[in-house]
DNA sequence: GTCTATAGGGGGATAGAC
DNA sequence: GTCTATCCCCCTATAGAC
């Protein structure tokens, strides 16, 4: 029996370790809720992955690598079809991340890397996150020419907040508005944080440039 | 003995766990810490908080609600001397946030309250916020009449994005920029963050007001 | 490769002396 | 109010049978 279907146990374990994490934290998930969920054993985790820490890294890079890579693949055509374009840029920042967010509850998935300071994660991510900011701070940089390169790293900053605290919890706009608000599908949430962010990043800047 | 600045069993206690939840998270730390950084008996805490989830609670409340206070009292005041002023709303919105910030490690302290599910905390934060969102947005509906009730949550959510993801992660900024820029001091971030949010939320609506 | 069993440590909470 | 001592639970990691 090697069917498509049945997932190896190594899948099995990202898979259930993965949505542990997301609805109950790093911290707070035990090795014997990951296997347990996977229809596992207990000691498979330590023979395929040495530790918890390293299976806490691959969780996070399985998903967060190929995220990042499709958002500088569409920064990259954004850049060449559309030079100047602030909108198609914002488009190729968050239009990965919403891909995402329909897979994996990637908000508090994500969000966790920046409040839970679980040593190893957060190193490794620091990393891949750092290229893919510095790249979109150099676009940004080239169709703001106005902003110092502090203010482009700042409200770059600012937009990645937008989105990491919008999808970071999707029930919050529920009881603030205590029902009148809605995230709405994936394309209407994506054309209102562009909206937000577009003015945000347009916005006269308040230093000199260097 | 009764000094002024010989702070009380509880006092100690409440401090201990603030600065080891700020560094650590809610999970990560265990009674024994708190009790040993607060120079306290073990059995202390749960004499005084009878047990964790108090203990966690409190630290939060004594914290959240007076800031979120003097929120609604600097928009109370905003609106009165400086009616239909966006920045003024901002800056009640913004300031009471960064002075605790001043205090407290108010970044990973709150920004846990969004991704460490930790029950007892997140329920009644949620609450403490929610008031303090339908105020702001009240006000916001009043200097954006032209944006739905939607629209209006939607990027006052946004907005606290910005300031949540900022404060978060003093040192991301470092690391996102490779030491090129830095968060400056707290009069120069808010102007920032009120510069930003300000074009954010002001920017067209895209749906039709109902 | 996969299991059972267990080592070895740390967790929250409590009883009872002072 | 504050301490010591302890209960009983769950944790990660590993040794060793199959």
């Amino acid at each position: 029996m090697n069917e498509t279907n049945v997932r190896s146990t190594q899948g099995k374990i990202l898979d259930a370790a993965e949505q542990l994490f997301a609805r109950q934290g790093i911290e707070a998930t035990s090795l014997r809720q990951i296997t347990s969920e996977a229809g596992v054993n207990l000691a498979a985790v330590n023979y395929h992955f040495n530790s918890k820490d390293t299976l806490v890294k691959l969780v996070y890079l399985r998903r967060v690598r190929p995220m990042n890579a499709m958002r500088l693949e569409r920064l990259r055509q954004a850049e060449e079809a559309k030079p100047g374009d602030l909108d198609a840029v914002l488009e190729a920042y968050y239009g990965p991340v919403l891909d995402l967010a329909e897979v994996v509850n990637i908000g508090l998935f994500l969000g966790r890397l920046y409040t839970e300071p679980h040593g190893v994660a957060c190193e490794v991510l620091a990393e891949e996150m750092g290229e893919t900011a510095r790249r979109f701070a150099q676009a940004l940089g080239r169709i703001l020419p106005h902003l110092s390169a502090r203010e482009i790293f700042l409200r770059l900053n600012f937009s990645a907040g937008v989105i990491a605290h919008t999808i970071g919890g999707r029930e919050k706009l529920g009881w603030m508005s205590q029902g009148l608000a809605d995230m709405g599908d994936k394309q209407q949430l994506l054309r209102e944080m562009k909206q937000y962010a577009n003015a945000g990043l347009m916005a006269p800047g308040l230093e000199q440039r260097t």
